[in-house]
DNA sequence: CTCTGTGAACATCTTCACAGCT
DNA sequence: AGCTGTGAAGATGTTCACAGAG
C-alpha cells in the first residue's frame, strides 16, 4: 500500500513525506506508519520525514519488484482472459509465459503470442517455460489437483481466484483473491 | 468461509460436524471455530457437534444471503464483462440490474438484456434500477469521483476492483479486491 | 465418554508519548 | 521546531483448559 502511495506521490512531484501525511493517504495513523517501516530499517530523517523516491525504491527492493516473474495462467476462461490483458500484471513484473486449459477446443489457440496448451502437459510446459508462479482461474473442483501437479513441477507461488482453500507444500505460497467471500462480507455489512 | 465449507459438506451428505473437523477444513483450530461461532449464538450440541444444515442456514441468515441485492456495474471493460458473467455473483443473490460506462462507443450496447448507460446519467440509472450496491471496475483515476456520485445517489455498498483507496460516507461500506496488492505480496513471499 | 461454550492465560497488534536527531 | 524511532501501555485476537451438557 505504501509503495503504491509513493508511486502516486512521485508522479505528483512530491519529494519528502511525513509519517502523518502517509497515514492520511493510507487511512491509518502516523505511529502505525513509523512502526511498519521501522520493521525493515530506519528510512526517515528526524525533523524532515521520508524521501519519497528513496523510500519507494527501498520498498520496491523489499517487495522483490525489481525482478520479473514468469507466470503460467491456469484456465483460459473469461476471467483468465481478462487477467491476461490486465496491464497492472505486467507493470508489476509478472509476465504470462504459458496458458493451460483442459478444454480441447481452446488448446492450440493463441492469445497475443502465447499458445494455450493442454493442462495434461503441465509438467512439460512448466519446465519449458520456466514458470515460477501460477494464476489459478479454474473451477473450484479442479483447483486443488491442478495445484498439486504444478507444485510438484516446480511452481512456488500461486495466486488463487477459485473460491476454495488450497493446500500447498511448505516451500510454496498461496494468495487468495476470493470474490465470493467479499460479496458475503458486503452482504453482512449492508444488512447488519 | 464456514458458510462455504458447510455448503460443501451438505452436498456430500454430511449431517453433523465437530469444531475440530471444521477447523481442519478451514485451516484453523477448534477453539477458534467455537469462539467465532459463539459470538453469534450457541449453535452446537455438546457431545455431538454442529448440525451441518442448521448451521449453514443460520449463517446464511447472519450473512444476509437470504435476500437479493441489486447491483450496478460501473465500467464495461474486460474485467467488468468477466464479472458480469461470473455465476457465483448471482448464486449469492447479487443481480446486475444496470451497467455504466463513460465510453460513448459502449453506451447503448446490451449484455444479456442489460443495456449499458452513460455514466453521466448515473443518478437517474440508480434511481430507476433501485441499485444498492456498485461494483467498481473503472480505472483508478475515475474510481473516487464515480463513488462520490453513486453514494450521493443512494448506493450503500461498493465492491472495489480498482487498485486505490476509496473514501465513502459513514453510512456506506467498501470492500476491496486488490489484485495489485496480492501480486506484491506474492512477490515478497517468493523472494523473501 | 465426546464435544461445546467460555473464562483465563497468552500472544500479537495498535496507539501513546517522548527522547533524541536534524 | 519538526518529525522519526521506539519502549511502554493499552486493545484486540488466539489458544488453553476445563466445567458441564448430552
Amino acid at each position: 500500500m505504501y509503495f503504491r502511495i509513493l508511486e502516486d506521490l512521485e508522479r505528483n512531484g512530491r519529494q519528502v513525506i511525513s509519517s502523518a501525511m502517509l497515514a492520511k493517504l493510507g487511512g491509518t495513523n502516523s505511529a502505525q506508519v513509523r512502526k511498519d517501516l521501522s520493521y525493515f530499517g530506519n528510512f526517515g530523517k528526524r525533523g524532515r520525514g521520508y524521501s519519497v523516491a528513496d523510500l519507494k525504491e527501498t520498498l520496491r527492493g523489499i517487495l522483490g519488484l525489481n525482478r520479473s516473474w514468469r507466470v503460467v495462467l491456469v484456465g483460459a476462461g473469461q476471467l483468465g482472459s481478462a487477467l491476461f490483458s490486465y496491464k497492472d500484471f505486467n507493470k508489476h513484473g509478472f509476465h504470462v509465459v504459458a496458458i493451460l486449459d483442459v478444454d480441447p477446443a481452446k488448446v492450440g489457440k493463441t492469445w497475443d503470442g502465447v499458445t494455450i496448451r493442454a493442462f495434461d502437459k503441465c509438467e512439460q510446459v512448466v519446465r519449458e517455460s520456466g514458470a515460477e508462479v501460477a494464476v489459478i482461474v479454474t473451477p473450484s473442483e479442479a483447483a486443488q489437483s491442478a495445484v498439486d501437479r504444478l507444485a510438484k513441477a516446480g511452481v512456488r507461488g500461486f495466486l488463487n481466484f477459485a473460491p476454495c482453500k488450497l493446500t500447498v507444500p511448505e516451500s510454496a505460497t498461496v494468495r487468495n483473491v476470493n470474490i465470493t467471500i467479499e460479496l458475503e462480507g458486503l452482504s453482512y455489512a449492508l444488512q447488519g
